[in-house]
RNA sequence: GGGCUCGUAGUGAAGUGGUUAUCACGCCUCCCUGUCACGGAGGAGAUCGCCGGUUCGAACCCGGUCGAGCCCGCCA
């Protein structure tokens, strides 16, 4: 019967075995402490017979083993609890030694990250690279709890799409048996459509941009977090996204704060209602500020969002902050005017710590003007195949409904406080990687 | 797609023209009875990314090439 090192403590005077990777070695001589790692956590044993520790000879870290002994405390131990006179067999030997270090944190340095990557499986065991993916499936709970709380239903989409998309971002072709299929680059239509069926609906999944973007924010493949609902506004997207942050940093920090000091990763100051300021608000203020002038830019710049959320952190208790107010000759034919000022858009994109997380808006729910806007603003052919099931939604009732997209990877990268989305990203891909 | 920067033991770094290329971590051997970034002594490990050029002499200067990083554009 195996006993979990996150279960010592009920087990002290038992004799009980642990089985793990060992995870570090202390030869003082007499006196010997290994200790090994399983999915919890970590067991120190004490190692004091030399035919025992001799087992141990020429073994590197990652060996996998098996040990047998009295679980005594004693509060010099980490933990407050360690093995004696442990009968140590020795189930995987391991005599390579690792290509990175699993025993001390990882330098993060950007020149250096290419080294990280290349040795990912081994680096993981790294307790505190580890920390980063629990963080990231905690992120996921959260979400998943706090979707489910809303009555989403989740769903999954294909990620082999016919040839027409919504625009935008480059998309990966491939050959699909003499046909030729694209990568889904967001499950944007597919959502919408299950608006009509589901009316609140939501899915993490892996998302394709073929952009040749070599920066600290871009992959080629990425974990995107859609959600899309019906019978709802605006306002109630931008109060949805202020609650679902929240609920989210909230989860993480409840269940990894050690793990998130470690990377001197501080928590989030998010106000119930995450700021709103227009984008021309924000081109002023930047102006203003920097003497760059971007006054009537359609989009903000790389150093503007990272202006923008210092700003709102120091006068408005924010990290987050959304934009609003986005120029209608730049939108998606999917979004949704406004119906005040058709020049504008009803979109929001939510900046968190310096970085675009989150893109959102309200969707043309009226078949004749997504129609209109398909031909006008994608120059799309109605009954295109790409097309023409998002048309039948609308031609058979869709209420008004909106939705938005977010880059899992940039939040956890955010969260943790990584200089690098890749940091954040299990095994990522980029235009010069696609390996390991 | 444009610009800038960088490739030196397994890992991270120092070395800006002079002949045995330096340091730290890791690794191996020995010593060490409370370690927890253990400590001490010794040792192994590098055709200085690759190709060519300049020079009496190149890790160092020049050209090319391959690889990587950052920024911009674009996006999540």
């Amino acid at each position: 019967m195996r006993t979990l090192a996150k279960d010592l403590e009920k087990h002290v005077g038992k004799t009980i075995t642990i089985e793990g990777w060992l995870h570090k070695k202390r030869l003082l001589g007499g006196l010997n402490f290994i200790n090994v790692r399983d999915r919890s956590g970590l067991t120190q044993v004490l190692v004091q017979d030399k035919n025992e520790i001799e087992k141990l000879r020429g073994l590197q870290i990652g060996s996998v083993l098996s040990v047998k002994g009295e679980l005594i405390s004693d509060k010099r131990a980490p933990g407050g609890a360690e093995i004696h006179d442990p009968e140590i067999e020795v189930l995987v030997p391991v005599t390579d030694e690792p290509p990175i270090e699993i025993d001390k944190p990882l330098q993060h340095k950007s020149e250096n990250l290419d080294t990280l990557f290349e040795h990912r499986v081994v680096g993981l065991r790294n307790l505190q690279e580890r920390a980063v993916f629990d963080v990231q499936a905690t992120i996921c709970s959260s979400l998943r709890s706090f979707f489910e709380g809303r009555e989403f239903t989740e769903i999954h989409t294909p990620k082999f799409l016919a040839e027409a998309t919504e625009g935008g971002a480059e998309v990966f072709t491939l050959d699909y048996f003499g046909k030729t299929a694209t990568l889904a680059q967001s499950p944007q239509f597919y959502k919408q459509m299950m608006v009509g069926a589901f009316e609140r609906v939501y899915e993490i999944a892996p998302v394709y941009r073929a952009e040749p973007s070599a920066t600290s924010r871009h992959m080629t493949e990425y974990t995107s977090i859609d959600a899309e609902l019906g019978f709802i506004d605006l306002e109630d997207l931008e109060q949805l996204l202020s609650d679902l942050l929240g609920r989210v940093v909230d989860g993480v920090w409840d269940k990894h704060e050690i793990q998130l000091k470690k990377w001197n990763a501080t928590k989030p100051l998010l106000p119930p209602k995450i700021p709103v300021l227009s984008l021309e608000e924000i081109h002023e203020k930047y102006s203003k500020a920097t003497g760059e002038n971007s006054v009537g830019e359609k989009d903000l710049r790389p150093d503007e969002e990272r202006w923008i959320c210092d700003y709102a952190k120091k006068n408005l208790k924010s990290e987050a902050v959304f934009v609003s107010e986005w120029p209608a000759d730049e939108m998606k034919f999917y979004h949704k005017k406004n119906d005040k000022d058709p020049k504008l858009a009803d979109r929001i994109d939510l900046l968190f710590r310096g970085v675009e997380i989150t893109t959102g808006s309200m969707r043309e729910n009226k078949y004749e003007i997504v129609l209109k806007q398909l031909k006008e603003l994608a120059k799309g052919d109605p009954t295109d195949p790409g097309f023409a099931p998002l048309l039948s939604a609308m031609k058979y009732g869709m209420p008004p409904h909106g939705g938005f997209g977010m880059g899992l990877e940039r939040l956890t990268q955010k969260i943790v406080g990584l200089s690098n989305v890749k940091e954040a990203t299990l095994f990522p891909r980029d235009i010069n990687r696609l390996t390991p």
